[in-house]
DNA sequence: TAGAGAGCTGGAGCGCACTCCAGGCAAGCG
DNA sequence: CGCTTGCCTGGAGTGCGCTCCAGCTCTCTA
């Protein structure tokens, strides 16, 4: 079962994606232990390490916690918020507007009405990139069908 | 004639966008000139003029002529063209995938296969990201859920 | 105790897709 | 005639989202 086709039921049913199945598709997520280093986070996200250091330098991370040494430490938190952001990426949001949300969410819960803002806006804006896309996929199939057509009949030619 | 050159022309109908629907939406296309400036083409094309002259340069144009004072003079066909560059790069294509999809049209007929088969990519490339959107979508739901399920009940606790 | 390996930092570099600039030419207008 | 407008060119600059580098520390294993 994908993502993709987790059931969409009431109100506050998440769908597994927002669980991070995501993580588990790629290399799995280190079961149950909490304080994973950056390599393990890279693993099973898909980014580099160089991304996670540099997404928390911009402040698109909340706080990131650390070993005695000064190592990273990523929580099972920061890997549900990673795969957000991971998610909003994918889908075209701005760093900047990543980084103005997450801004945002450590301002604490006066700001929640501009997240939803935020979060809306971005919907409607991935709603019509859906439009755009299936738009285009009927002028790919048009011409496909065109080119395989001539193919089909030049092959036809060379038979006979 | 559409961009496909000598198209072979199926069973298929075109859907309406192939004929620079897009154009008459932004701010019309001059009407049966067949010659239009540079300036014209920005103008319904929405991209700017200094992109116009880069999409020559770097080899996305089909050779467009000239007036005898060295000006560029568009046609339709050139427009046509471009609402198909312009859909593939709403739809995330490289511009160096359209530069080869350009050079193959310039090679002739006998790079039909290789140009079906480069569009066809596309379209796999595009459904994937029609699915991710959509399933993007239902996180963005849950969450925006959430805000306003927690708005509401705020508002309600102030009134009461 | 030496070396390998993972992580740390600030800052430089890169690829993409434009975007703009300087300097020049041609046409039209008062 | 000068001025403005629109277009020309090669090449430099920009913004975004990473990506990599130099030089360091810490820990673990032989």
């Amino acid at each position: 079962m994908t993502v993709l086709d987790s059931a969409p039921v009431g109100t506050t049913t998440p769908p597994a994606s927002v669980c991070a199945v995501l993580e588990q598709q790629r290399h799995g997520r280190p079961v149950g232990r909490d304080r994973y280093t950056i390599s393990e986070v890279a693993g099973c996200t898909g980014l580099s390490v160089h991304t996670l250091r540099w997404y928390e330098r911009i402040g698109l991370m909340p706080h990131v916690d650390r070993s005695h040494t000064g190592q990273r430490r990523y929580t099972d938190r920061d890997l549900d918020w990673l795969d957000l952001v991971g998610r909003l990426r994918l889908t075209g949001m701005p760093v900047a507007d990543m980084v103005r949300y997450a801004r945002l969410v450590r301002e604490g819960a006066h700001t929640m009405a501009e997240r939803e803002e935020l979060l809306a806006a971005h919907r409607e804006d991935v709603r019509k990139r859906i439009a755009e896309l299936r738009s285009t996929l009927e002028v790919l199939d048009y011409k496909i069908d065109i080119y395989s057509d001539a193919r089909r009949r030049a092959e036809a030619a060379e038979g006979a």
